[in-house]
DNA sequence: AACCTTGTACGAAATGGATCGAACGACCGT
DNA sequence: ACGGTCGTTCGATCCATTTCGTACAAGGTT
C-alpha cells in the first residue's frame, strides 16, 4: 500500500475521538506519540501482537487522531497535534497532560 | 436504597472517564446535564429504556462524571464539576463545547 | 391500607470489540 | 533472485457491553 487515506479535520467527531481514546492501549499509544513525536509501529513499544497493534493504530487513524506515512518498509506515525486542537481545543493537551504509569490497571490508592 | 456510593477524585483515572464517555448515550446524558444542571433520570429525555438508562447512569457514576442524590422518590444526577476540573483541567468543558447532536446539526467546520 | 410513580436489580439476548496466529505483501539489503 | 524486516489482512475466538423485559423496592398520595 503507498497511500493511506485520513480523514480531513471537518469528519472528525468528538464521540469518535472518545472512542479511540477509551482503550488502553490506544491512550498508551497516543501518549507515547506526544512524548516522542513520530514513531514507527515498532518503535511504539506496545505489549501486544502486531495484527492487533495495526488494529488500534487503524482505529487511530480513522478518528483523525493520528497521521501515518510510509517510509521504506517502515510506517512512521504521528499525532495530529494542530487538526486537533483546531477543532477540539485542549482535547489532546488534556489528555497528554496526565502521565498515568499504569501498564494495566493496578494501584488504585 | 438511600445512599449511593461516589468514588472519590483520587480514585478517578482518565481511562475510565474516557471510556465512560465513549458511549453516545452516555454522552449525550453529560452534555444535558451540562446544559440543564440537576436533572432527574427520567427529566434526561433519553431515548432507551428504563432499565438501560440506570446501567448507563451507573457507568457515569463510577467513573466519577455524575453524582446522584435522592429525593423522595426521584434521583437527581448532575455533573461533578469541580471535582473533575479539579483532576482534569479542561476535559468536561471541552467535551460540553461540542454540541453535535448527531444527525441533527451538520457541517460545523 | 391500596395504589401510583420513580427508579433499581436481575437475568438473557445480541452486538461489538480486543486479541491472536498464520498467511500475505511491500521494501530493502546482499 | 533470495532472504530478512516491517507491517497488513484474514479468520477465528473470547470477553465486555449494550439493550431489553420483567420483577422488585422505595417513597408519596389518597
Amino acid at each position: 500500500m503507498r497511500t493511506i487515506a485520513h480523514p480531513v479535520p471537518e469528519q472528525l467527531t468528538l464521540s469518535g475521538l472518545l472512542h479511540a481514546l477509551s482503550d488502553p492501549v490506544r491512550l498508551e499509544i497516543v501518549r507515547t506519540l506526544g512524548e516522542r513525536g513520530e514513531t514507527s509501529c515498532g518503535g511504539l513499544g506496545v505489549s501486544v501482537s502486531k495484527s492487533t497493534l495495526t488494529h488500534h493504530l487503524k482505529v487511530l487513524r480513522d478518528a483523525g487522531l493520528t497521521q501515518t506515512r510510509c517510509q521504506g518498509v517502515q510506517r512512521l506515525v504521528s499525532l495530529r497535534e494542530e487538526d486537533l486542537e483546531t477543532r477540539f481545543p485542549s482535547l489532546l493537551s488534556c489528555v497528554l497532560a496526565h502521565h498515568e504509569p499504569g501498564s494495566t490497571q493496578m494501584g488504585v490508592l
